[in-house]
Formats: structure tokens, sequence, C-alpha cells
DNA sequence: CCTTTCAGTTAGCCTGCGCTAACTTCGTTA
DNA sequence: TAACGAAGTTAGCGCAGGCTAACTGAAAGG
């Protein structure tokens, strides 16, 4: 099953909040990402069918394998692409809500050309 | 109405059809995006209702002041985009495709950045 | 111990935007 | 003139992904 931009946006959340907090409940993801509970359950059942996180029995929500990679390439792609657009002037405020776009709409390829670029 | 993204690539489709004949047709919409008859004519409905294009007696689909601005500013950014992507030494075909999906999430502050750098 | 609160789920609605099936309309051609 | 084909429209489906209302179940406090 390919991921949509909702999906990915959902595990970079659960990546994040992992660093922030213990342990990621469902009510935590939605106050991050400003979405209701059912959107939050929903997406997370979906998630979950498709074997990108595991949920313990005290609602506790974790990354899979393949949900962490997922996460990992969002968020760096997040990172770099936020970090152009500050090197090329932008509020840092503005870059990060671009960047957000962006991340999921380039392709590896280009991502890796931007990434390689910013590196020299 | 806020424009979708949808929206903004009919618009940026009848620009670059207006530029190869004379007279722009819903079927030629359709065959350049790769969509049904019915899905563009419901399209242009909805861009006819909110002022962005007209369709005279003919058939013949013209864009309005407001449908040219959005269509020529799109358009500006799949070129500038694109351009931006084969200098950092990815392939077109990648590039354009890419340049195609940014077009819309970028904001207009990031845009003009990236202009100004690669114009100098 | 009962009640409240919090977290999660279920049911079902709405919008955007693809699709097919089937109809209309009109111009060309046998 | 009858029929065919091309273009457009209407009706209605499906999926993604938001939402509210209302339910369940467990923990916590008076």
């Amino acid at each position: 099953m390919r991921l949509q931009e909702s999906g990915e946006m959902y595990l970079e959340t659960i990546l994040i909040l992992s660093g922030k907090m213990e342990h990621v409940r469902a009510i935590d993801i939605g106050e991050e990402m400003g979405y209701s509970k059912p959107s939050v359950s929903r997406a997370l059942k979906i998630l979950r069918e498709n074997s990108y996180i595991t949920i313990d029995k005290n609602g506790y929500v974790s990354l899979s394998k393949t949900g962490l990679e997922v996460a990992e390439k969002i968020y760096e792609r997040h990172q770099v692409l936020s970090e152009v657009l500050i090197r090329l002037g932008i509020d840092p405020e503005i870059a990060i809500e671009d960047a957000c776009r962006m991340e999921h709409v380039i392709s590896d390829t280009s991502f890796e050309a931007i990434k390689k670029f910013i590196n020299k």
C-alpha cells in the first residue's frame, strides 16, 4: 500500500513526538497536528493495518521498521529543505511551512541532488 | 474561492494549450492532462463559476484576467523550478515532474527567493 | 461506591476530484 | 434525410481524509 502525504505526516509526527516524550498516544498526535480524535484514530488504524506502526495495550504508538524508515526519510527532507530555504534568506517560519509541503512531493533523485548541493 | 492544486493545473494547461493552438476546447484539455471528459467538464464549470475562465458559444475556453494571472504565476514557477533542478544535475524528465508538484506548494516568498538565487 | 473525566472507537457526514455510463446536440456525410 | 461521430453534460460511484455526535471503558476523586 502506497502511503499518501497524510500518512507520511502522521509518521513524521510520531517520530518527532517520540523524541519529546516517553510514550506517544493518539491524543498527543492529534494535539500536535491539530486533528480531532476520530481522524487520528482512523489514520492510525490504517497505518497499523499496513504495518507502519504498532500500538500496545496501553495505547502507546511505536514506529515499525518500515514506519521508521519512512518517518526518518521525511524528517530528513524536512530538515534539509528548511535549511536550504533559510539559507536563501527566507524567514524560518515560512521556510518550515514550505518544507513541510515540499517534503512529500520531491522525488528521491531531486532530494539527493539538493542535499548534495547544500553540503558543499 | 480559494483555488486547489487541481484548479491551478487546469489553468496552467489552458495557458500552455493557448500557445499551441488557436482555440482550446474541453476535449483538448482532457487529452493533454489525461483526464476524462466529465472530469474536465466539471472542473471547467467550477472555474467558470469562479470567473477564472470564460467559454464562448463554440466551446472555446479563454482565461479571464484573474485566470491568466494564476496560470502565468504557476507556469513561471514551473519553468523556474525545472530550471533549478536541471541545473542541480537532475534528469530533465524527473526535474519537470517534480517542478510540476512543487509549483503548487511553494509560498510566494520562497519562490521569489529561489528565483533571485538562480538569476545570479 | 458512585460519578466524572479522559482516551479511544464507531457511525456517519462533507468536500475534492478522479471515474464510467448514458444522454444531448450538432455537424458531416452516405 | 437518416445516421453517424465528436464534444459536452448529467447522474452517480469511489476513495482520501477531514469533521461531529455519541458510545465504551478505565482510572481517579469526592
